[in-house]
DNA sequence: AAATCTCTCAACCGCCGCTGT
DNA sequence: GACAGCGGCGGTTGAGAGATT
């Protein structure tokens, strides 16, 4: 068993910890670079340093190595390490390791601190990745509210008393906030649709598995297991394999003809300020129609499976958000004086904008929902 | 301006798995 | 197989910085 600092102390009198000097550094600096490390426990006495071998070792890991990349999380990061979380959990090395010059660490930490957080705020349980219970009542009461106008139930203090305000643990208190948090579940779907298939992943992994091999490995299993096994949708449709199309693959049974027709019918109820069309979703190749990397960029990154299902769900769940809310579309000014939660251009770059993860059609729902509800259009 | 609160993140701690004896 | 040493990992802490009252 490995000792700890506090009792190599027991050995080792007057061990120092806490923060390290700068002086202290540079001759650890000094000594790993002159010698290399490799034994720890005996680094410490050999650089002149009055710190025991693991504070060495977390030193250099976490701050001093050379390739340690400084800074803010890149928004490409934060979706790496949220898709990997998905699959990994608490795997911070792992992970690391698949995130050039970003330590464990570091890793943890912005989870703790950053994402952790968004994901709760968004409804969603960073742990299992999937909708918080809570939630899914609400987004239970939405959809039929959403399909049913006429017969709608009336969203009801009495029977919803964790959704709308009474006790603490309330995650929205009107129904504009409902129908952002349920624009932001929805946003997470098409990632938590693959939970199953990724703990399957998961398992499946050889605990030994060697890191340098993981993304290839994570991959290639992930394409094998979508093509071979029906994946179980959140809205509990099995689907079958010939449903489900991968990335350069041609599109088949004229899907392209179904999701274009709804692009066209959609675009001309988007509100938006800076633009009003969806990205174009497919493009001919001469052998067939290929679905675009702009117009599924989440799903496509990953060389996860497209599922005709999920993208049909989405348009008919988009399309309910925007005929439901109001017919007449709000001017780019409201839209331009809109909170924080409001995306101008896709290419800015403040804290709240970095708020979303999803860099994809999906978001168009989370802005929408936003726009629709800055503008007070809800 | 001072007091208090909140947040961040470097560092520590204890445990685990691997390896050698 | 039992044990010890070691490196590595994930959870937690607490000092300091920044924000708020």
């Amino acid at each position: 068993m490995a000792k700890s600092c506090s009792s190599e102390k027991n050995n080792n009198n007057g061990l120092k910890k806490g923060p390290w000097t700068p002086e202290e550094d540079q001759k650890l600096i000094d000594y790993i670079q002159k010698h290399g490390h490799g034994k720890w426990r005996t680094l410490p006495k050999n650089a002149g340093l009055k710190r025991c071998g693991k504070s060495c070792r977390l030193r250099w890991a976490n701050y001093l190595r050379p390739d340690i990349k400084r800074g803010r999380f890149s928004f490409e990061e934060e979706e790496m390490i949220i898709q990997l979380h998905t699959v990994l959990g608490n795997k911070w090395s792992t992970i690391a390791a698949n995130l050039p010059g970003r330590t464990d660490n570091e890793i943890k930490n912005y989870w703790n601190t950053h994402i952790k957080k968004k994901l709760l705020k968004m409804g969603i349980d960073p742990i299992t990745h999937t909708p918080r219970l809570d939630v899914l009542q609400l987004s239970s009461i939405l959809s039929s509210t959403l399909y049913n106008n006429n017969n709608s139930p009336q969203i009801n203090n009495n029977y919803y008393p964790t959704l709308f305000g009474i006790g603490s643990s309330s995650v929205a208190n009107n129904p504009s906030q409902v129908l952002s948090l349920l624009a932001s579940l929805l946003s997470y779907q098409s990632r938590n649709n693959d939970n199953i298939l990724n703990q399957q992943i998961r398992t499946e992994l050889s605990p030994t598995e060697n890191n340098s091999n993981f993304s290839q490995k994570y991959f290639i299993q992930q394409n094998q297991l979508g093509t071979i096994s029906p994946l179980l949708l959140q809205n509990q449709i099995h689907l079958n394999p010939s449903q489900a199309f991968q990335p350069n693959q041609p599109c088949a049974n004229n899907f392209h003809v179904e999701t274009q027709n709804m692009k066209s019918k959609l675009e001309p109820q988007i509100p938006f300020n800076h633009q009003n069309t969806l990205p174009n979703l497919w493009h001919y190749n001469g052998g067939g129609y290929m679905a675009n990397q702009q117009g599924f960029p989440s799903l496509l990154e990953n060389n996860q499976i497209l599922c005709r299902e999920e993208i049909m769900a989405n348009f008919n769940l988009m399309n309910s958000m925007l005929s439901t809310s109001t017919a007449s579309s709000s001017s780019p000014s409201n839209l331009n004086s809109s909170s924080s939660t409001t995306f101008v251009n896709g290419t800015t770059t403040t804290e709240d904008e970095r708020d979303s993860y999803g860099s994809n059609m999906l978001m168009y729902k989370y802005n929408i929902s936003n726009r629709l509800n800055n503008s007070g259009l809800l």
